[in-house]
DNA sequence: ATGTATCTTTGATCTAGGTCAAGTTCGTCA
DNA sequence: TGACGAACTTGACCTAGATCAAAGATACAT
């Protein structure tokens, strides 16, 4: 049951039609952006676009993880998202880009011309419907991620960025189960405002406490959720009463 | 020229009318929004709604300024966001509320009943159209505040909030101008990642080194812009290629 | 006017996490 | 199969900002 995408196949096989800016299309709609899109791959590594420059399509990540960041003079760099596959990069009714897009892993986009993507928003409300949608969930993820960043410890965003992606590709009741880290220390670094050491010795220090293990740099299994969770700093609920 | 809100005058003399999730709308639609809202003051430092509850309304700040904020159980608190006028307090298609929200000075919001909003969402294109663009750029600066809590100095953080607040109430050209700070210094250790003390000092040193100049606890005035925009840790540029 | 609570400043000290510096592991390519 | 480089770990030390503590300011109520 594993989805390999292929681009011959056409919207309605595409693995992301029914999570992507195009989710609430009807099929009419669908055979209008079927015309309209084109495909690129970008290999692990290569940057997709940088900030400043001119934005020339709106495009939904297909497969792979891009990464949204800014670096400062100096080279301080921040992660401030992640992109997965649905999720989509550019701003509609901008010039330029505001922060530079990166590969992760190898990323292949579905792409629309900007200025045709425009007239998609003004003339479709499906598709404004739906990107207000998932801009609200982004933006929702973001200040989430603000907390994390402005007042959290170490151990604290070791913990939920953990927690995240065992929660992101868990298979449900399958406990025990064995994930792999999309990030290198450094990206997870950048990503949660700490340095790479810092990192690494939050990471072995999970270890040492037999909440985690690993059997392999990236590959990991989570021995003790309840620890893990506890040490994310959230309530365990998501602020409901009881 | 001084705007003074007054609910009976209705929403052609609004003054948020060109700005907040209305402004796509026509005469026709806004007669419509017009049977619908409702408005609701609240006082300094009153709650305006708490992380958990039921979100029975979307609303508009008509007037004043209000914090969006979130609370670890401990007490350490990350302000994730300022709610000026015309922003919106709310997420179409949510059944809670993510965030608490509270009046940081006095508050008056134009409210519609949230079931009643979202039907507008789905049967007028604009209202969708601009809450999709509201969502983008409170995306966008949700995302450079993420740069600022994970990556920049507790100098840059002061240095670029006085500078947003600069931005965000100068009147061209009139240089030496006074400005008001809308927040406490704890609230401002809150927004910043910072604690009240920190923020305290970098204040006083910021004055003792003549960037700036305080008539009182809140009102200040720039004495030097250069200075304060180079203490940022930004380029003087967005990116843009010069 | 005066007392009281809230906000703010400043000083002294502490510590989480950063910085600097070796090593170690692992994957890749010759 | 070995050697190179990238990614990672660990240790020693340092510092920015937190914490703890005590005075000043300011505003507000009586």
């Amino acid at each position: 049951m594993n989805f390999v995408f292929n681009e011959r196949d056409g919207c309605a096989k595409c693995p992301i039609r029914h999570r992507a800016v195009c989710a609430r299309c009807d099929e009419d709609e669908l055979s209008v952006l079927e015309g309209m899109k084109s495909y690129k791959t970008f290999a692990q590594g290569e940057p997709i676009i940088w900030r400043g420059d001119d934005m020339h399509h709106i495009s939904s990540v297909v497969a792979g993880i891009a990464s949204l960041s800014r670096t400062l003079e100096d080279g301080r760099t921040q992660v401030v998202g992640l992109l997965l596959p649905s999720d989509f990069i550019g701003r509609p009714g901008r010039e330029t880009v505001d922060f530079d897009v990166t590969a992760v892993t190898e990323v292949t986009l579905c792409r629309f011309q900007r200025k045709q993507f425009e007239t998609l928003v003004t003339d479709v409300p499906h598709i404004s419907q739906r990107v207000m949608e998932m801009a609200l969930d982004e933006l929702n993820a973001a200040r989430e991620w603000m907390v994390l960043l402005g007042r959290k410890t170490a151990r604290e965003k070791i913990a939920t960025f953990i927690e995240m992606v065992v929660r992101r590709d868990t298979v449900p009741v399958h406990t025990g189960q064995a994930h792999t880290l999309p990030l290198t220390r450094e990206e997870i670094a950048n990503f949660l405002g700490l340095t790479l050491e810092t990192v690494s010795r939050q990471l072995s220090s999970m270890k040492k406490e037999g909440v985690l293990t690993f059997s392999d740099r990236r590959k990991f299994t989570v021995l003790n959720l309840a620890a893990l969770q506890e040490a994310t700093g959230d309530d365990a609920d998501g602020g409901v009463i009881i």
